[in-house]
DNA sequence: GCATGATCATGC
DNA sequence: GCATGATCATGC
């Protein structure tokens, strides 16, 4: 099954609009999992692996779960993974929250202390005790293991004053109780599981105690000690509702394994989110797609563009960066110009690189060493975001890489045909400037709204705006020749 | 298949 | 309305 929620087919209506506000709204987590696969549940969970709530959901969820009456009650966190990571309302059925796939899902939190370190703050309960049924069944077949035989643990890092949309999720464990664990535990599990229903057998549910067993225990469970009252098979006498539960200690041993990781998140959350380098941030936010089939991608950002647009592939990796707008924070303060390409299965672009139109007027007014165009190829940094067509033709976003151009290409080649380009304006010849075969770097093409698109030249004569384009062949030579 | 010319969609 | 990034179209 494919999970499609029912928001999500609102935003993809509300993207068709022009309301740029939703048009950019990312959404990070999509639900295209598949709910049979214990794997495709555990690669969903870890969508929010090392990250908080708040980095994950997009704003109209976070409000959403804001609006919550008591946003710290217990529990809720479980109910807002539920529905928000994995699309799945929550349930009390005795069956495992994803049946087809077996898996039970849980989150738990973690603690500091100066002392101990890190350690679980809670047992994790596992279901109630079914008094009635539990005489009559085996370990094998119980009740107990038809829920919990897997589990899919989602630990975060509780801190008393964060709010639980601030907290990191720190480990995700997948605890298959029958066949991970080690003998002795599974031993140990089935031990303690015996112990509870002999003495529930035995009438005497009401003495039942945590301190009964080892690693699973029967904790209490309900609001209040008056009301939590019922009666039990074997005896009148009526005994208080419990449920099953791992005990801290066996949560314990599972977060020590994984101290140093969890040290890093807690070091993250405590210090807010470190600075990225412009680096980092791409990785991160890139990284993800590497050889993904551009066609896939707007269902893996939650964005949506008309395709067609000569800009589709540009709005796609604007999406994939998480861009609120046409222009990227992180690049404007960086001075970083993004360029889409399109290889095709040779590995050369279909088409050269554009720049902005020249001005005839102004043109011929500069000098080299302070000309827009030197300016513009070796002040700022190009990040090139590559798609290639592979061997089947399907096109693929395969690289992305920052450039600058090589010195000794600006200074040669380019400065070259930007002398020629100016000579031939102050000499009344703007409408045949350099072309591609002219140099192997660079040449002057038309770039406007159509030929009629004209600028004034200095010879009083209007010319059809051009401007410098960067030679497909060239672009084919850095790409292969860069290193990452 | 490439050089060259032409144009489109978008957002500011 | 126009600059811009990007791609399309045509003819040799």
């Amino acid at each position: 099954m494919r999970y499609d929620s029912g928001e999500n087919v609102a935003y993809k209506a509300l993207l068709h609009s022009h309301d740029p506000r939703i048009k950019y709204n990312l959404i990070v987590i999509t639900y295209d999992f598949d709910d049979s696969s214990i794997d495709s549940i555990k690669r969903q969970a870890e969508k929010v692996l090392h990250k908080s709530l708040n980095q994950v959901l997009d704003e109209a969820q976070l409000s959403e779960i804001r609006k919550t009456i008591d946003i710290n009650r217990k529990g809720l966190l479980g109910n807002v993974v539920e529905k928000y990571i994995f699309n799945k309302e929550p349930d009390i059925a005795p069956e495992p929250d994803f049946p087809k796939a077996k898996l039970e899902l849980k989150t738990t939190p973690i603690k500091t202390s100066t002392r101990k370190g890190f350690s679980a703050k809670e047992r994790l309960v596992l279901g109630m005790i079914d008094y009635d049924n539990i005489i009559g069944e085996r370990w094998e077949t119980s009740g107990f293991l038809r829920k919990n035989a897997n589990l899919l643990i989602l630990f975060y890092l509780f801190k008393k004053h964060l709010s639980i949309l601030d907290s990191k999720f720190t480990l995700i464990k997948l605890l298959k109780l029958l066949s991970d664990l080690p003998p002795a535990d599974i031993l140990q599990l089935k031990n303690d599981w015996e112990a509870i229903a002999a003495k529930i057998r035995g009438g005497k549910a009401h003495e039942l105690s945590e301190g009964d067993t080892f690693y699973l225990g029967a904790c209490t469970k309900g609001a209040t000690y008056a009301t939590n009252f019922r009666a039990q098979p074997r005896s009148e006498e009526k005994a208080q509702r419990r449920a099953f539960s791992l005990k801290p200690k066996y949560l314990n041993f599972i977060i020590a394994e994984n101290r140093a990781a969890i040290a890093q998140d807690h070091e993250d959350m405590i210090k807010g989110d470190k600075p990225k380098s412009i680096e980092e941030f791409v990785h991160e936010k890139l990284d993800a797609y590497l050889n993904m089939p551009a066609d896939e991608i707007p269902d893996r950002t939650g964005i949506y563009f008309a395709p067609g647009s000569k800009g589709y592939y540009a709005d796609l990796a604007r999406a994939m960066l998480g861009a609120k707008s046409k222009k990227i924070t992180e690049f404007e303060k960086a001075d970083v110009t993004m360029k889409t390409i399109r290889l095709q299965k040779s590995g050369t672009p279909k088409e050269s690189m554009s720049f902005p139109a020249m001005d005839y007027m102004e043109i011929v007014k500069e000098n080299w060493e302070d000309s827009t165009l030197r300016d513009m190829l070796s002040s700022k940094k190009f990040l090139f975001l590559v798609y290639q067509y592979d061997s089947k033709g399907i096109l693929r976003f395969t690289k992305h890489m920052f450039w600058n151009i090589p010195y000794s290409d600006l200074e040669g080649h380019v400065k070259k045909v930007w002398e020629k380009t100016v000579e031939l304006v102050k000499t009344g010849h703007a409408d045949k400037l350099p072309g591609i075969k002219n140099d192997p770097v660079c040449h002057v093409r038309p770039h406007g709204k159509n030929k009629n698109d004209k600028a004034m030249t200095p010879y009083g004569i209007p010319v059809t705006k051009k401007c410098f384009w960067l030679n497909a062949s060239y672009i084919a030579e850095q790409i292969k020749n860069a290193k990452n």
